[in-house]
DNA sequence: CCGTCGAGGTTCAAGCTTGAACCAAATGCG
DNA sequence: CGCATTTGGTTCAAGCTTGAACCTCGACGG
């Protein structure tokens, strides 16, 4: 192990910088843009916007919390605050009572509605409206292949120490 | 304003919602492995590793801010943390001493040089092992493009309400 | 049956981030 | 000059996230 790790290379370097500088900055600037407009975060948008998309605006709190990508934890808090405001329920599973759901209510479908345009155009302008079209299918293969591989990695981890 | 917004395509939303992933993923991917590892959060190994590559080991604090990409208030109470742990020493610039700098001492030094070879594994990891070259290259456009119009965007909201 | 284990969720304290308010030093600029 | 603005930086309260501890219920083994 306290052998000479493989450094990076220049263009690793390069892509690994460019890659960190955007991790950074582009989730504060959706973030700011819903805050200023829909005084929304945007893990707040989507989990609603996860929601709105589901049949019958509903969804199990831990099929939620993964679609999400996020703990169990970090997602009930997230409800109470989303359900103190009116814009989701959360309720027992009519089919299996031991679980609970989150269900969008109309004020909250409405709300993902007004804020879908603007977060929509946000994107554009972030990411998208700037890319060709084979770097948008460049970006979905890298982006697909690093988030596998970072959820392989905690397969493995928690199947070593779990 | 209200007229219709321009949806994403397909291929659109799929390059997106990848990136969305990624986004909340990576980073915690990160944190995790330095703070388990080296207790740091990424943001501080960001802020220790810009000081150790710059000659002297020193930065303005300005100038460190716009480097990993925070606001001044975000910097300042992360350099309280890793100055009351040792790891820097914030002093007024010798050169205009209306300026403050902050200087890595040895201990910071030594820290990075023990973080960052698990560090790298991670990123490598995470990252750059699973794609081809070809995809590496890509990554950097697609990434320094994003991280490109994000910062075009600031400067123009910036200019129009300032 | 009884114990215990795991899955689904919640809670709480500790820590981190954010934005607004603030201070001091320089730099206009009338 | 003299006042206002900008730049560099800090602070504080409010809010958010995290992880560990906890609760409950069903499943499973003995």
């Amino acid at each position: 192990m306290p052998e000479e790790p493989r450094w990076l290379n220049e263009c690793e370097r390069e892509a690994w910088l460019a890659l960190a500088s955007l991790m950074f900055k582009l989730p504060s600037a959706l973030d700011a843009q819903l805050l200023r407009d829909n005084d929304l975060t945007l893990f707040d948008y989507f989990v609603l916007s996860a929601l709105s998309m589901t049949p019958g605006r509903t969804l199990r709190l831990s099929a939620l919390a993964s679609q999400v990508s996020s703990s169990l934890s970090r997602l009930s808090n997230v409800l109470k605050r989303l359900e103190r405001r009116g814009l989701l329920r959360r309720e027992p599973d009519p089919d299996n009572p031991r679980y609970n759901r989150a269900v969008l209510t109309e004020a909250g479908w409405d709300l993902v509605v007004a804020a879908a345009p603007g977060h929509v155009a946000a994107v554009r302008r972030f990411v998208i409206d700037g890319l060709t079209s084979k770097q948008i299918t460049a970006l979905s293969e890298v982006a697909g292949r690093v988030t596998q591989q970072v959820n392989e990695a905690a397969a493995e981890d928690s199947r070593r120490d779990g």
